[in-house]
DNA sequence: ACGACCCGATTTTTT
DNA sequence: ATCGGGTCGT
């Protein structure tokens, strides 16, 4: 494709987006004007101006995104072409980065990342041996100062530095101990990735040149993402030449809470002089009565770059509002509605709803009713398959495998199952490694610990002991990965443990089902990477998104949509049902304690453009929150879109009761002439 | 080592 | 309401 022709096919402002090559371009991409496309045909214009594929570095936040762009250029180029395009996650392209120079950094090769409960756990006993894990301390908001800390740059030192008041100190001391011991066990954590690249690119010069001479020219997505760390790195990339596209949206900028700093997408111009700016405002997606929904919503937030979607798709229906008796109300009045409108419109299906919410608890109910009504459905990002116990126990073991002073991952498996090593011996174990500083796996053999624990756990340590030893060669070859590895869980004793750690005995077997489940998984990463090492198996394991651990035995049909509103951003559907827009829910009454409103806002923005066709905004008439039944009071963001909306009572939309509602409103009266209402 | 019981928290979660 | 963690008794 020549350029003309890949210019063709972009609107204007898309066009000046993808053609504009060199220096620094922000590029502000509002709900449905087509991201996706402008980074693909940029990339394709790049490649068609000679430049070469090598030396472009493009970077998003997901991998479900980076194969998409993948995908999409390698029909746009060639799959061969597109291939050579480094095109790959914040993260993934930094453990690669870490991988090849951590020693620089003092970190073994094969260290192993260490995941949320594994942090918890380092975490905690980081504060027991500072004496600060009284009751009550809160672990949980440490764990996200750390965090914090570490987004932003600060080591423990800086930390202490940067204290403002006592519990800051203290946070700060803990994540002092925190880090040493993570980096004893040969750990990083999330955080850790972008922290240590960029003492990698600041600290090691050669590093940093050679990154800035391979990669020309760089592509940012969903930069209104971005932390103070990935944003240092990128600008460190950029260097002066500064061949740099960054595209986003503020008004979706939902992670703040996470370290994101919505001011790295406000202040580009400021931080990028000359940097050209590309609004991109025609939306490909929704009806302007929804669009005039949106805009009217956002229009509510000051601090943002001005712009307004609109559309040639028609004015469509205003949104609705309705009001239900109750949650139960709600699921019915949806699950009706999704039959009615699929009858109405036989050229939908199931794919094309979308039920969203704010918080997680609220997909019970809903739930609930769309079991009843027989309504398949898929839900975003719930319990998922690879958090189970069971996984996690195998992934320890096998994390254990490729750095043997995981303690962390030690500790998990040590009394999975029960082999006589219980309280007494992680007392040990965690002397052994305070005193001398040896491994966890290291004493287990050893005559210090042999003699510390009873009998049967002594046996059964120097068994596990020798059997990593055993398999250590065996892991450190590629290929036949799902064997080995379910040779070795065997060996070392773990799936046959699953009968005695789970009692019951479906639970055992469904356990056991899942582990084969997850061997399979490891089969097919192999078939699209033939001889990978476990080491490799493991990063792409901790690298994988949520989404992506999905369990996959759902039935693979067509399914409606259950989401929160954040797992659904980049998502679209042609009717979206909207729960619980109520005060207290949505807006979360904790973003209002903590006044974080704006991002509120936004969030609700972001519900309002996942719709193509039809937006229902639901609320009841009282709710159950806790436990207790509460009157349910209007969300104010509703106040915001009253004149783009209208409100509408569910009986002159939901034309016939469906049989369910009809059930169920028989089910009621039977049940108030029996009394039990 | 394990189960019973109590207490407390309880937004969102791209990697 | 519900889940997870911690404690305590067996």
């Amino acid at each position: 494709m020549t350029r003309e022709e890949i210019l063709a096919q972009l609107n204007p402002e898309q066009g000046e987006a993808a053609s504009t090559v060199n220096g620094p371009v922000l590029v502000l991409a509002g709900a449905g004007t087509g991201k996706t496309r402008v980074i693909t045909f940029r990339i394709a214009y790049m490649l068609a101006s000679g430049i070469m594929p090598e030396a472009i570095l493009g970077m998003t936040f997901t991998n479900k995104a980076a194969r998409e762009m993948k995908d999409r250029l390698g029909a746009l180029v060639s799959p061969a072409l597109a291939e050579k395009v480094t095109l790959g996650t914040f993260h993934s392209f930094c453990i690669r980065l870490l991988r090849r120079e951590c020693g620089k950094l003092g970190y073994l090769p094969g260290f192993t990342i260490a995941d949320d409960s594994d942090q918890q756990g380092i975490l905690k006993q980081a504060a027991g041996d500072l004496g600060c894990n009284y009751d009550g301390f809160p672990l949980a908001e440490v764990q996200s100062m750390i965090g914090r800390w570490k987004n932003k740059l600060l080591d423990p030192d800086d930390a202490r530095r940067a204290a403002g008041n006592d519990f800051e100190s203290t946070a700060a001391g803990v994540y002092a101990r925190y880090q040493s011991l993570l980096e004893m066990q040969n750990s990083v954590d999330f955080d850790d990735m972008l922290l240590l690249v960029h003492r990698l690119l600041t600290g090691f010069p050669e590093v940093l040149t050679a990154c800035r001479e391979r990669y020309r020219y760089l592509l940012i997505d969903e930069y209104q993402d971005t932390n103070a760390a990935q944003f240092t790195i990128v600008k460190l990339l950029a260097g002066d030449e500064a061949n740099l596209c960054v595209v986003g949206d503020d008004d979706q900028s939902i992670y703040s809470w996470r370290g994101a700093d919505v001011g790295n997408i406000l202040d580009f111009p400021e931080m990028f002089p000359g940097a050209k700016v590309v609004k991109l405002e025609q939306n490909y997606r929704s009806t302007n009565a929804i669009l005039n929904t949106a805009n009217a919503a956002i229009g509510g937030n000051a601090r943002r770059h001005d712009k307004s979607l609109w559309s040639k798709l028609g004015s469509g229906e205003p949104p609705k509002t309705v009001r239900l008796d109750n949650a139960e109300g709600e699921a019915n009045f949806i699950c009706g509605m999704i039959k009615q409108i699929m009858t109405e419109q036989g050229s939908l299906s199931y794919n094309d709803f979308a039920i969203l919410y704010r918080s997680n608890h609220l997909s019970r109910q809903l739930e609930l009713g769309l079991r009843q009504s027989g309504i398949p459905f898929k839900l975003v990002g719930g319990q998922e398959f690879f958090k189970r116990r069971e996984i996690k126990d195998a992934v320890a073991y096998l994390k254990l495998a490729i750095n043997p002073r995981d303690d962390q991952s030690l500790l998990r498996i040590l009394g999975t199952p029960p082999r006589g090593l219980a309280e007494k011996a992680v007392t040990q174990l965690k002397r052994g490694r305070a005193s001398r500083r040896i491994p966890m796996l290291e004493q287990l053999a050893a005559s210090e610990f042999q003699q510390a624990v009873s009998a049967k756990g002594a046996t059964a340590a120097r068994e596990l002991a020798d059997i990593y030893r055993r398999y250590q060669p065996t892991f450190a070859q590629p290929g036949g990965l799902a064997g080995k590895i379910n040779g070795f869980l065997r060996d070392v004793g773990y799936l046959d443990g699953l009968q005695r750690v789970y009692k019951d005995l479906d639970d055992a077997m469904k356990r056991r089902e899942n582990v084969d489940e997850f061997i399979n998984d490891v089969a097919q990463y192999e078939s699209s990477h033939p001889d990978c090492t476990l080491e490799a198996y493991l990063e792409n394991y901790a690298l994988k998104e949520e989404n992506d651990k999905v369990d996959d035995n759902s039935e693979n049909g067509e399914a409606v949509t259950l989401s929160t509103v954040h797992a659904a951003k980049g998502l679209e559907f042609p009717v979206v049902f909207l729960v619980a827009v109520e005060k207290g829910l949505f807006p979360h009454e904790r973003a209002v304690e903590e006044g974080s409103l704006d991002e509120e806002l936004r969030l609700f923005y972001v519900a309002v453009t996942r719709a193509k066709q039809q937006l229902y905004l639901l609320r009841t008439r009282e709710r159950m929150v806790r436990g207790m039944t509460k009157p349910s009071i209007p969300s104010p963001f509703l106040a915001l879109v009253r004149d783009t909306t209208e409100e509408t009572p569910p009986g002159e939309l939901l034309k016939t009761l469906s049989k369910d509602a009809m059930r169920q409103a028989f089910a009621n009266i039977f049940d108030i002439l029996d009394g039990k209402k």
